[in-house]
DNA sequence: GATGAATGAGACTTCATTCAT
DNA sequence: CATGAATGAAGTCTCATTCAT
């Protein structure tokens, strides 16, 4: 129970977190805000905490995460490789869509946080990548698209995806993120030479 | 003479403050070590800028511009829009390859270097992006690619390549930055449905 | 408990700040001086206070109230309005006896202060000088002198009490302040047509 | 002719000085600011003066020095004591009326300018309080007013005075300074107990 | 003589972190 | 567990003064 309550508090002092960072960046956000933004105190927040660097770990560990299951539950429901980047292309862009907090904390503030997260984001670029990879992979494996570079491959697409996700971010535009998706797709296919794939064939799988 | 001299100072500041940013990122960087790094006071600093904003802002600008000078340089040799866009690339994987201190400022530090540069950031990328789609636009004119959201291509394209730049600089492979263009430029051309068009045709113009 | 401990500090940074303030003047005193000065860390007063100025005008606000209780304790023990000028007269010389930092701080140093207080010092003077053509009015109402213009008169009173004091700040002469008292209240009566009140008169009030 | 030149450098540098001390005060005030205000440039100001220091400190004695000629020349015109005070009372508002910056430095900056300054200042209050005293004197001597404490009344003078102009600077009300002649002049009189003498006895001296 | 670049000490202020209560 | 007071290092910026040109 204590347990559970302590948990709890943690919670809310990374909620708090995630919205300071997100108005704030990582150098401008001060413990103090988020402490009274989480309803405790300065030492409330050190008591969960180690350190404002931990929380920011933290918080990126849990939003990857999230973004992680978010992607595989969407491409679980679906057997055929194309099917599959679509579904998390979607999923993608509707959980940034709700969460434009979110969206703003993981594109905008992390890469020029600090040379401490530095390392950590290139790994988590390098994780996301490698799930776009690896589906690519299967893709070839299976005779669905030609060979190619799929590690540059990868990369482009998270970078495409990334850039239009930073975009809407800063401009907020166009409203909601998911209408990017009908141009977004037709080109992430054709650049893998798998355009001409129907989408009532995927609707079977 | 004065004139020049403190020109060249500002020079030596300005070059100081590119390489300590790109080190350190904006919050990290002190005036004090850009002072020192170019061999001058903080006073002295103070004397030729009013502000670290100010050193921040200018050294984006003059990134910019020579970028921009680079890419245009580039395509004023070709004719063929697929040629312009092919130089393009390789002259900006050129010049980051030989500035990687440029590419890591550029790339990974200024997007979270602080609010106050956001929209300067967003109005660089809307730039760039929009040099891309002016030639996207070219090219589905003279017929040369099928209609598309051009505006959504030009996004992801920037992206692609921010993003292959951005991981290379983060992890610094493949060692020379140009060896990805082997792999991107079909996934570029493809994803714009302009993958058939030889490189002989393109020699000629 | 924690609420008492806060306001002994800031009662003790206050009085630091008062001695400092009045040893160098608003712009030469550090926050360094008035941190150490008060047994504290710089970091400690600006936990209490946000700002040199806060600190000095609180500072200020408390010196005024201080006096104006003095004047108006002094002033309540008596009836005839000639007795409670002589009090109020006393009081203030007295209090400036006693406390040569006060009078040094309130008198010399705030003038000249800076900008930001000029404002609010010239709201200190009116009051005080509100405080003498109350009662002059009310000396005329009472038919105890001859009506004359009160503004004038409370200003001048004013100054040439601000004068002596000033003069015994910057020189130490007389010895004690209240010395000034004997050759001071003639001048000030007679000067609203009041002399030939004779002070066995007031002893009565 | 060289000296000349240099001569009227340093009066413009004065004049400069003294309107941007009588604007910002001493420590707000820069070297840099009273440079170009004066045309000059930060090192021409350092060839005519040692420090910023020594301008205030000339800037002082010229005002000082151009206030008692003109209470000089006043009192020059005329013999009997009690005119001799009003011809300077006159000269003084009229001098502040005309000048409201030299009102603003001498009456408002000095004091708290700075440690450096307060000796000085102490002297300048003693000379005109001093000039004050002397035709007090004077008038005891020659029966005119009865005698009585001509230090402190003199210093009470001078402080009636400076008072009434310090709040003319601050407030600007009234709008000239010379109005408040009418009621300062019979207070002052009746002060020293001069109030009976005739304006007509006075005009033909 | 004059200019403006350069210096460097020092000011205020912020804030992550620690700790007594 | 929680609070809020305290610390102290670090940062940006100002400016009187000096000095090379």
């Amino acid at each position: 129970m204590q347990q559970n309550r302590s948990r709890v508090r943690q919670q809310r002092i990374l909620d708090a977190a995630l919205r300071v960072f997100s108005r704030k960046g990582f150098r401008d956000a001060s413990v103090d805000e988020i402490a009274s933004e989480s309803g405790t105190s300065k030492g409330g927040v050190y008591f969960h905490f180690p350190s404002k660097d931990v929380i920011y770990l933290q918080l990126l560990d849990r939003t990857v995460a999230r973004l992680r299951n978010k992607i595989e539950a969407a491409m679980a429901e679906h057997d055929h490789p194309i099917a599959k980047a679509d579904a998390a292309l979607l999923a993608v862009l509707r959980t940034f869509d709700k969460h434009a907090t979110l969206a703003r904390f993981f594109m905008v503030e992390t890469l020029g946080a600090g040379r401490q997260f530095q390392s950590r984001m290139a790994e988590t670029r390098a994780e996301f990548a490698g799930i776009i990879r690896q589906h690519l992979d299967a893709a070839v494996d299976q005779g669905i698209i030609e060979p190619l570079d799929t590690e540059v491959a990868a990369q482009a697409w998270f970078g495409a995806l990334y850039e239009v996700i930073t975009g809407w971010v800063l401009v907020r535009k166009p409203e909601r993120l998911e209408e990017t998706y009908a141009a977004l797709r037709p080109l992430l296919m054709r650049s893998v030479g798998a355009e001409e794939i129907p989408l009532s064939a995927l609707m079977e799988s």
